[in-house]
DNA sequence: CGCCGATGTCAACAAGCGTTGGCCTACAGT
DNA sequence: ACTGTAGGCCAACGCTTGTTGACATCGGCG
């Protein structure tokens, strides 16, 4: 299947160049406001390239939003620190790569982009929050809270750009989260609702 | 300023048509993919009449995000139950008015929606927080961390849809929500890093 | 050299967009 | 009944978009 690397394409460079720039475009300005135009005039080279070697801005998309969250093996990881370290996980590696930016941008308005985002975080997020240990009916619910707190990050510094969310480093922002993101992973389901009445 | 009520005009009707029907298409579509011309076939008018009625597509916007969190005043919830009072204000808040999920789809690609978004936080969240008697020096940044969590819920709940949290009814989610809110409005700063070394 | 596929450019297409100005219609004031 | 005006529709504009197909250029191989 996968060829030998006898014949390095002379246009590997030119993919490449393409992807990054679109990569860049998406997380700039989402999926509608990056245009093929002006991807393909950073990478300068004709629009027409673009559909050569993606088919389609559907297609370039799905190649530029490939995305691994790469999360550590949590079952190496002692159980009271699942919270700080995830969080910690989370923060390091957006701020490495924008990829997942152009993602959320982008699945805000663009259907496939969304299921994109809805698989990643059942096939990477959900499978390693099942590893904990967690009890498998709950495991997709606490990978769902969690999301909701990591992606509220993401959308809030990245995205919209809360001022007091940029201006928080990752430290100390993975302090105020790393205990929501442990709670969301340990605590029983239906908590004491004593005081109900 | 405000004019009498003695002309109610024949065209309040159609205004307030094409206001509801822009809401809908820029909640459902975001903006760059909500057209002109589809909220002017759902309000069943002319898009020429939006131009006069609302500028342009921006002034439109304008007016079609305007957005009142409503929050309650907190100095009347009693100290230990602010967090579990903003988790459910929010998600009733959310689940009867498609607004904010508008602002937010659009925020995503829209500078001037996320300006807005940022607005609508400083002066309505920010507010609120300061007035719980939080540090006035960490308000803000407790807001911050209040609107990660709540709009990370709505992120997650209405735009991405992922399915665990669109699964969970209001009253669940704000069981687990409530506690993150309460911590990440009254726990001191500089929490016990005691474990470092 | 002469061929040929891979690589890249150019110009154009049809469609959709926000926006504009002219024209018709209905109603209030006299 | 006549007229002015607000409310509404229609057709078109200029522009940008994704996408396409014809044409140029390079680089290895007979």
């Amino acid at each position: 299947m996968t060829e030998p690397a006898s014949r390095p394409r002379r246009s590997d460079a030119t993919r490449a160049g393409i992807l990054r720039a679109a990569r860049e475009r998406f997380a700039a300005d989402g999926y509608d406001r990056a245009t093929i135009r002006a991807i393909a005039a950073d990478a300068r080279i004709d629009p027409s390239l673009v559909m050569r070697y993606y088919g389609s801005k559907e297609g370039l998309f799905a190649a530029a939003a490939e995305f691994d969250l790469h999360l550590p093996d949590l079952t190496r990881v002692p159980a009271h620190r699942l919270g700080e370290t995830l969080a910690r996980h989370f923060l390091h590696r957006w701020e490495a790569d924008g990829t997942l930016v152009a993602l959320l941008r982008a699945a805000a308005t663009n259907p496939g982009a969304a299921d994109r985002m809805r698989g990643i975080f059942a096939d990477q997020l959900a499978t390693a929050v099942s590893r904990t240990g967690a009890d498998p009916g709950t495991a997709a619910r606490r990978a769902g809270l969690v999301a909701s707190q990591m992606l509220g990050l993401a959308l809030t510094r990245y995205v919209i750009r809360l001022p007091p969310v940029v201006e928080l480093d990752p430290d100390e922002l993975a302090e105020w989260v790393g205990p929501t993101i442990q709670r969301y992973l340990t605590q029983p389901f239906t908590p004491p609702q004593a005081s109900a009445g």
